[in-house]
DNA sequence: AAAATTATTGCAACTGCTTGCACCAACAAC
DNA sequence: GTTGTTGGTGCAAGCAGTTGCAATAATTTT
């Protein structure tokens, strides 16, 4: 079941907004910034506003629909779920991003239920550090 | 060694602001936001910027002389780097920060070291998810 | 001690993102 | 279909943090 039908199942209205937001995230390659969904958005329906893009993306973060992710450049990025988890080690010498299986961090999780009771919610996390090339 | 013989050494100048921010670093209990550290600064020198402020923490950050860490409330808070490294997990139903010895994630360095080459940097990180007593 | 050099500061403008509020439109009730 | 309710939108202002630039002051050279 796509983005829409979940939020008209739960209860939320589906706007012409919002579907726009949802179309403009699942159509452009993973990592979309709000800025560049809002530029779809806009093209389509010029008075759409920065800060309903926002909200909406903010509203399928609270449902699980969509990932939020600080790559390190100064803007955050959105991921549909429903293209699949992993995760990313960043290099902030060289700024190369390195693609990592949702497996890497079972071990972590596993870990933290146990001993801390505790669920982290990992979905699409960046992790920071030096990469091979950068650390001669 | 101190924070500020470390910037002397490295040919950073010793100027007061830099003087008063270390010591509001040192003076506050853990996680100071920038703000807070400004209303300190500010207090015994009224001229002090709060871009100052930024700037010098970027530049302790940059030679491992303080952690930044987001906790999820809207500013980012400040470590020094001599009270010792750790992690938090943070519960974003009702906000408790749970404190994680270092030693949590020593397991997840030495996989990403091993498996991809990658130095991680995780120094101060806060994992979010929902704790014990949230879960029910 | 004075002059020259250049890192650092203060300021103002700017960025990404959030929020309060009045207006509007999606959906439900009739 | 019309009306009413209430959630959602657009707008403008606000917040945390960053940046370009001219003025300033820490340090070096003389
Ligand atoms: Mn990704
Ligand atoms: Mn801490
Ligand atoms: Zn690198
Ligand atoms: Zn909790």
């Amino acid at each position: 079941m796509g983005c829409d039908q979940t939020l008209k199942g739960l209860g939320y209205r589906l706007t012409p907004q919002r579907i726009m937001v949802v179309e403009a995230l699942h159509g452009a390659d993973e990592h979309v910034s709000a800025e560049e969904i809002y530029t779809q958005v806009k093209a389509r329906y010029p008075y759409a506003n920065i800060s309903t893009v926002y909200r909406t993306l903010e509203l399928l973060k609270e449902l699980g629909l969509v990932t939020e992710t600080d790559l390190g450049d100064g803007r955050v990025r959105y991921h549909p779920a429903e293209k699949g988890h992993h995760h990313h080690l960043v290099c902030h010498k060289c700024g190369k991003i390195i693609d990592l299986p949702e497996s890497a961090l079972f071990h972590l999780e596993e870990t933290l239920s146990r001993d801390y009771r505790f669920q982290p919610d990992l979905k699409h996390l960046a992790i920071f550090g030096v990469c091979a090339d950068c650390q001669k």
